[in-house]
DNA sequence: CAATTTAGTTGATTTTGTCAACTATTTTAT
DNA sequence: ATAAAATAGTTGACAAAATCAACTAAATTG
């Protein structure tokens, strides 16, 4: 057994008054900072509720005043007033529903878009003006933090776009550090392969490295405002064949298409040095994985049990003709 | 040369739009979270200013007036009645100072610190009503991350405090491949090294770990807000020598103390183990953490010139009788 | 098809926050 | 030393934000 533990798996009580006596410091921090207790946002003439009000008209698209009420869970008196300035400013038309003769879809007239493209370019200086005093790590960091807080917190949309990821496949300082450590926190939380693995797996890294060419050779690594979280690598191997390795996803950064994107441009890639097949090994724990390459031409040629890293498997080889 | 470079250095602007849109859809989620912008909180007869006002008169001691009105931005006017309503409801006490007829200091009642505790208490039901959704590593995270966002934001640039570095000698999941980052990383930026020594790192740290044995070997990580940003190690070696490793702390966690608490941890097991003496190999570049070894008794007893990573340098070694 | 529910409106009122004028001190400038 | 200016806090008048309850009109239910 390699593993030392020395931390109590159970959370212990004072442990968790201290979390959340630090969630109460941050939200007691954090409502300061921002100025989100003002009334009158950016000096506007409109209220923090009028501005909620007008967001859920632009993007809740075609909602009722009850869509509103219920999402912000204000008075409908109240919103009804609102709605009533907002139409005689010009800036929300209601259209009576014809299904329905009490309630009207909301959408903004042009005055209205303008006005929150306005809104939201001030608050994108606001927001720059408080990045501005970090160094441009510190705000990888802060974007990362708070995307993965929305994330932790299961905000809606909170889960992560690809939009958000970059995709490329130079290798810097830290990126092989970065290979092994994503290979291990995974697997160990999705499979609970113990530190073996990732010992295991920085040994394939060392062997791969010194035989790396980057003619032959690539790793594409994918990182969300700096954090690598997902990858993959197509090695070359003797009779114009291929080998597909490491290729997986933090759990949280799966089910947006980066799958499909890393897999494309290992593709691509196999196209160009003309490779005759490419094969991957892999084992029968991975079913998700399995169902990815089989949708992108892989077929199970092999399947051979084994031990290793504390687990019973079966170690698998998928091919695909190029 | 082993590396590819492909992607410009310089930050991409459409990176910089999302990072922005990130946050700002952090703002707008966490403010409609976590009830933020509720008037009454929590169902009493106190409102979000009421609340915050006591919350300064306990923890800033001894305010007056002003000090509540600068703190907290409102107008002088409200305030005034604010006070003089918890004054008649027996929360706040007015202290008239001596050497300022106009002031007061506040402190709040032994009732005004019974209603802040049930306030509290309150809050943390709804934080962990929050949390009990959550896994229990979803828990820590979270409560890292805005560890770490309220320190970003609030000490921009500002050097990291010792209080905030948890060290541990557990191997856990992604250190191994944390250990090779930190090196790859703070070596490349501070002497230029190539990932050549990332490389030789991984190796290290790979032969290291087939050896490895809890009662003999020891590994401290230092981290601040989930992430590893230093370490130490010590070794067994023959006829009770133990070598000293990994001896490394990112640039930005140097002169805070951290070195010499790592380091006195490793002295303090080696004392345990009862060695002989303790031996570690470095190079000539490494100017200041030579000087941390002599400082903590280490004598170099030998120098030999090399080439390795790209660089010219010496090879020395430096000992220290237990 | 009467009774009930739902969507939204309106009037009355309370709560919350703002502004300006004011008093009583303390500090500053001459 | 003393007049002028600044500071700490109060008060009155008022405006804005939010709530509550009673209401209308349309849709749904039994």
């Amino acid at each position: 057994m390699l593993q030392e533990t020395i931390t109590a798996k159970e959370p212990i009580i004072s442990q968790e008054a201290a979390l959340i006596a630090g969630i109460r410091k941050f939200n007691r921090y954090y409502t300061s900072q921002l100025g989100l207790l003002q009334q009158h946002i950016f000096d506007s003439e409109y209220s923090l509720t009028d501005v909620r009000v007008l967001y859920e008209v632009q993007f809740n698209g075609k909602t009722t005043a009850t869509g509103i009420r219920e999402a912000l869970g204000i008075d409908p008196g109240y919103l009804s007033r609102i709605l009533r300035k907002f139409e005689k400013q010009g800036l929300v038309i209601k259209h009576p529903l014809p299904e329905d003769g009490r309630s009207s879809h909301l959408t903004l007239t042009a005055r209205g878009e303008k006005l929150m493209r306005t809104m939201n370019e001030l608050s994108d200086n606001q927001i720059r003006q408080m990045l501005e005093n970090l160094a441009p790590e510190e705000q990888t960091k802060t974007g990362e933090a708070m995307r993965q807080l929305r994330y932790l917190l299961k905000a809606p949309g909170g889960a992560p776009r690809l939009e958000d990821v970059e995709i490329r496949h130079d290798l810097r300082p830290g990126d092989l550090g970065n290979i092994v450590r994503l290979h291990g926190e995974v697997y160990a939380k999705e499979y609970g392969y113990n530190i073996e693995f990732e010992q295991y797996v920085m040994e394939t890294i060392g062997e791969f490295m010194k035989a790396y060419d980057p003619a032959k050779d690539r790793v594409w690594l994918a990182s969300c405002f700096g954090e690598i979280i997902g990858m993959i690598a197509i090695i070359h191997r003797p009779d114009r064949q291929g080998q597909l390795r490491w290729f997986l996803l933090r759990p949280d950064f799966r089910g947006i298409g980066l799958g499909r994107a890393l897999m494309d441009k290992a593709m691509e890639f196999c196209r160009q040095q003309q490779f005759k097949e490419v094969y991957l090994l892999t084992t029968n724990q991975q079913g998700t994985a399995a169902s990815i390459y089989t949708k992108h031409g892989f077929m199970k040629t092999a399947s051979v049990p084994e031990t290793l890293w504390g687990q019973d498997l079966y170690e698998e080889r998928y091919v695909r003709k190029m």
